[in-house]
DNA sequence: ACTTTCCCTAGTAATCCGATAGGAAAACTA
DNA sequence: TAGTTTTCCTATCGGATTACTAGGGAAAGT
């Protein structure tokens, strides 16, 4: 037995709180790298790269030099935390690594591409529909609400 | 930018088809490894370890010498996908390796804790509720069929 | 100029993934 | 009892990935 399962990475993680972060700030001010990792605990270089990620996906633009530093390029109502984890750390979701439209089984597998496509669905209704201005407000939709607040859903196997 | 994401692992999506095998075989007959990895493409060595695994989460029974094999412990309507990833492979989802209900987070981040345990109530609902017998029979239950019918869910990003 | 801050390339230690090899132990066959 | 079959165990492997670190160059502001 191994100990993965469908893991959310530590890039993808940081990467969200990242932009958490800079949309807590407004879309006036801009936020230093190293600000960002000190208010979150991320290593600061390791945070370079990530926003270096966000920037080049388009989600966050940057300034140099002495007033610099980071900020969303876009209304944090508009950036889905989908966005983020793609641009940070590539597709959503994969069936070792390819994604699943891509796949074939045969025999009684078959109807394990449906399955597939199931969970991805259901994963992009919480992360498609969840933005940084929700979860940055502590105000997400009641549908994810109803999810979270099952008891259920918190114990563990 | 990684190539990641929410992976199922080749452990996991190998596990389930050589389950669904069994699932389709029925309980009285057993299936020898080479045959189950001939059925499905799987290295044979490497399904070995796997069944392994699955024996010692309980989910499949073994016999050697001749007529051995291997064969469900328990009906294929009792046992769940999500029960052959956690055997074989670990916690369904964790983020940054532990599982979501040990993290903490502060600031506009604290959010991400309800919503980390969305996504796996999420993941739950699908995993969690279709059997192996559901999956060899190519019936997957309504509340599932409708989630991979939706045309959408097969578009890549 | 000079400082600040982003930006880029490279490197690294540890871990994991997917797979393979060889044989010991058990069960059946005859 | 000898021999075959099949599971079971341990050990190993190259290569990729993860989570970081180091060092410096390029731009922007003062």
């Amino acid at each position: 037995m191994n100990n993965r399962g469908m893991r959310i990475s530590a890039r993808a993680d940081y990467a969200v709180r990242a932009a958490l972060e800079l949309a807590a700030a407004g879309s006036e001010a801009s936020l230093k790298a190293e600000a960002i990792a000190a208010a979150q605990g991320i290593p600061h270089k390791f945070l370079e790269g990530i926003l270096g990620d966000l920037r080049r996906g388009g989600l966050v633009v940057s300034r140099r030099g002495g007033q610099g530093g980071y900020r969303l390029a876009r209304a944090a109502e508009s950036i889905a935390i989908a966005d983020v984890i793609r641009v940070a750390d590539g597709p959503l979701v994969s069936v070792r690594g390819v994604r699943p439209p891509e796949l074939s089984y045969c025999g009684p597998a078959e109807s394990l591409l449906p399955l597939w496509i199931a969970v991805r669905a259901n994963v992009r209704k919480v992360l498609g529909e969840v933005t940084l201005a929700h979860v940055a407000a502590a105000k997400l939709p009641d549908e994810i609400l109803s999810l979270a607040e099952d008891p259920e859903a918190w114990t563990n196997p």
